[in-house]
DNA sequence: CCTCCACCGGAAAGCCGGGTCA
DNA sequence: TGACCCGGCTTTCCGGTGGAGG
């Protein structure tokens, strides 16, 4: 698709869309790299990675620089800006490609003002053409776009399947030879880590994390191999370092109610409901002297915990006793109760 | 077959911090 | 600088509901 810029013509602007650790960044990163080589100078490609670089100045700011025009990292009005960018633009004697990684956010954030601009600088160009490449992991954030930027931003579409899993055992063999001295890795290992991250929506990076972690414990153990067991290990640990991960960045009521759940949840092993959650919210809330929420918007907390999959909560009808939802920590509570006891510590620990 | 429990979950409005604009 | 807007979070209000028990 890129390779009119090689003769300094101005490619289709591109549209691609994959889960991650599909491989989008490092293909286009990749691609464009050989690009540049090609065209020898002739036309120019920028990446940008927008969760990094998440607002329309500092965007416009990096792309201003790889094509030296320097730019303050604040101050300049967007319209001295834009000037600079044309500046900087018609510089070029050819075709610029623009890669916007994880565009997604960006607009999220800062809406799509530059991507409208960015289509449509063209218009005041003569010699030089931009063409754009967005990246995403979310298929349908086109949807709140601009329907001229939609439509200009996705003359071509490119989609990244997920791996199978024999693509995964094939990239890790590669980097195994790497990693590894010869004859360390268990027969399996390399299979095993890649049937686990293919389950997981075929994320390479998955599996490549788990083929390291597996490998540092191995070592850790003091062992000259690494088997089964240590990849089993590599993905207990990395599974719970995710759920500390989520639950620590939790909002301070939401860690309340998750805390609530998992002292129940450790008194009787059984499902609670919300009623019984919301009952001993409120008790810690007391303790710690802290307005509590209604439970209607606790009910919502319950959801969103749920979305986050750190909890199960089940819509059951129990006739005579009403309709609740029959909720439970998904997985190790004890781990979730200590990490929250040290932030949230009611008084009279004991009262309830 | 009806009741009524104990919530669910939608709608709408208020509050608040942050940003924009003239 | 003040009027205004925006979006996220929260409250208020309320209609809805599947089935155990009468």
């Amino acid at each position: 698709i890129l390779s009119p810029a090689i003769y300094g013509e101005a490619p289709s602007n591109i549209l691609i869309y994959g889960k991650s650790g599909t491989g989008k960044t490092a293909i286009c990163r990749h691609v464009i790299n050989e690009l540049e080589k090609a065209c020898n100078g002739r036309s120019r490609a920028i990446y940008v990675n927008c969760e990094i670089t998440n607002t329309s100045y500092r965007v416009l700011q990096k792309i201003c620089g790889a094509l030296g025009e320097n730019i303050p990292f604040t101050g300049w009005p967007t319209d001295k800006v834009y000037s600079a960018l044309l500046s900087g633009i018609k510089k070029v004697n050819g075709s610029i490609v623009i890669a916007l990684d994880e565009i997604d956010r960006f607009v999220r954030k800062d809406g799509d003002k530059l991507l409208y601009a960015l289509t449509r600088i063209n218009n005041e160009l003569e010699n030089a053409r931009v063409s754009i490449i967005g990246i995403s992991n979310d298929l349908r954030f086109t949807e709140n776009l601009d329907a001229r930027v939609k439509s200009t931003l996705s003359e071509e579409v490119v989609i990244f399947k997920p791996y199978t899993a024999k693509q995964l055992e094939d990239i890790l063999y590669e980097r195994a030879k790497i990693a590894f001295m010869e004859n360390v890795l268990d027969e399996y290992v390399i299979p095993l880590c890649a049937a686990y991250a293919a389950k997981e929506h075929g994320d390479a990076r998955k599996a490549l994390d788990l083929l390291r972690v597996s490998g540092e414990i191995a070592v850790r153990q003091n062992t000259s191999r690494v088997e089964e067991k240590h990849v089993k290990l590599a993905k207990e640990r990395i599974e719970k370092d995710s759920i500390v991960e989520v639950v620590k960045s939790l909002p301070l009521h939401a860690k309340i109610v998750l805390y609530a759940l998992a002292r129940h949840q450790e008194k009787r092993d059984k499902f609670v409901t919300t009623g019984n959650v919301y009952a001993v919210y409120r008790t810690l809330c007391a303790g710690i002297g802290l307005e509590s929420l209604t439970q209607r918007r606790v009910s919502d907390l319950i959801s969103e915990l749920e979305l986050l999959g750190i909890i199960k909560a089940n819509i059951v009808n129990r006739g005579r006793y009403g309709r609740t939802r029959e909720i439970k920590i998904e997985g190790d509570y004890k781990l979730i109760k200590d990490m929250l006891s040290y932030e949230i510590k009611p008084k009279s620990l004991e009262s309830y």
